[in-house]
DNA sequence: AAAGTATTTGACACAGCGTCAAGAACGTGG
DNA sequence: CCACGTTCTTGACGCTGTGTCAAATACTTT
């Protein structure tokens, strides 16, 4: 076999930026190919096609992304933990300059909208995968916090909820990338969760 | 003056609906011209461009829409107006078939994205102003209520608050497409914006 | 009826996606 | 140590989409 003249990974992460920065449709794969310094075909050749390349590169993403997470959530009171998990959230929007949003709630509203084009739905699958684990993360921290004492509400409930703002956040950042009022938005939605009573 | 072989605003709708059911970048205007009955070239010197004439047409879409809001938020007890708002703003995610989603998230999100073009920066502000709007009509009623003494949170905070789930719902609509769960969710949002104490 | 003006039409240039055949580089078996 | 086969690379091609332009067209106005 003729060994591949450049690394794997190094395409993923070059790639990724570059869909993270303009969006999966607004990406050309020559725009990587320059980027790293490939041609346009060995992309195909080592990925098969645009979308399995950014397939690949977001999984590569979301198992960072997730670990950071659930660090985030790892440690001190239930509200501390909740803090984090909004700050990374937060952080995680306003990275680079200009900031490039949430990957994941663009990539979702930009490729779910094909119909019954069978990659995209792969994609979907690939958002929406990432979503759910996280609302588990958020859920296992208040059901833990529920057994403590720390927290007396429906834990599947208010991590949706949660989850559910999180989205939203993607999106006011996108409408106004005002972060100051995106953390004022995640400081009352704590308060909110955590202040109900019952159920 | 040669008069006009096709109707403005026939298109303008025609176009829109396009739009919501595959994207913008995924429209192309031969399919508007196509479905319209109109020479590609006949939009361009009708409209200028493509976002131009998405624009426009997001414009029509955005004055109906609000108009709707307005009168679902307008009638009954402040549970029954959020409650109505809510329905509302489902039912828009979940029309068509398949369902369509929200047009001013996937817009956001799509076309948010490009760096520095000029057109984008338009279209971002024509989203982010029904954003505005909306909470406004939000935050009107909240206000409203407050003084009725059904209300006695903050009705700035509580709207935005609100407005950061409607987004969040849209994300998610794409992610699971299951409209219970988004029910589910507004009607818990309700709970927790109508159980808050103070403040 | 003739002139003027805006619209339509079709051709063009350009960029992006994806495919293909041909060439190149490396490991492996004789 | 050399020839073979496998895989990667390269460049050309077809297709679709955007946007521009000049020429042809059809209507209104004088």
């Amino acid at each position: 076999m003729r060994p591949r003249e450049f690394d794997h990974d190094d395409v993923l992460r070059i790639a990724f930026d570059q869909f993270w920065r303009k969006g999966v449709r607004g990406t050309s794969l020559s725009d990587i190919a320059r980027d790293a310094g490939v041609q346009r075909g060995s992309l195909y050749n080592a990925f098969g096609s645009k979308e399995a390349l950014f397939l690949q590169a977001y999984e590569r993403y979301a198992g960072d992304y997730l670990l950071a997470l659930q660090k985030a959530l790892g440690t001190g009171s239930l509200r501390k933990r909740l803090t984090a998990f909004f700050d990374l959230t937060i952080t995680n929007f306003r990275s680079g300059s200009p900031p490039r949003g949430c990957p994941t709630t663009r990539g979702l509203m930009e490729l779910g909208a094909a119909e019954g084009e069978g990659l995209d739905e792969a994609a979907r699958q690939a958002f929406a995968s990432l979503v759910s684990r996280i609302t588990a993360l958020v859920q296992d921290t208040l059901s833990a916090a529920a057994k403590r004492g720390e927290f007396n509400g429906n834990p599947a409930a208010a991590a949706l909820h949660i989850i559910t703002v999180t989205r939203g956040l993607a999106v006011l950042e996108r409408a106004y990338g005002d972060e100051v009022q995106l953390r004022k938005i995640a400081s009352h939605t704590i308060d909110l969760v955590l202040d109900k009573k019952g159920s």
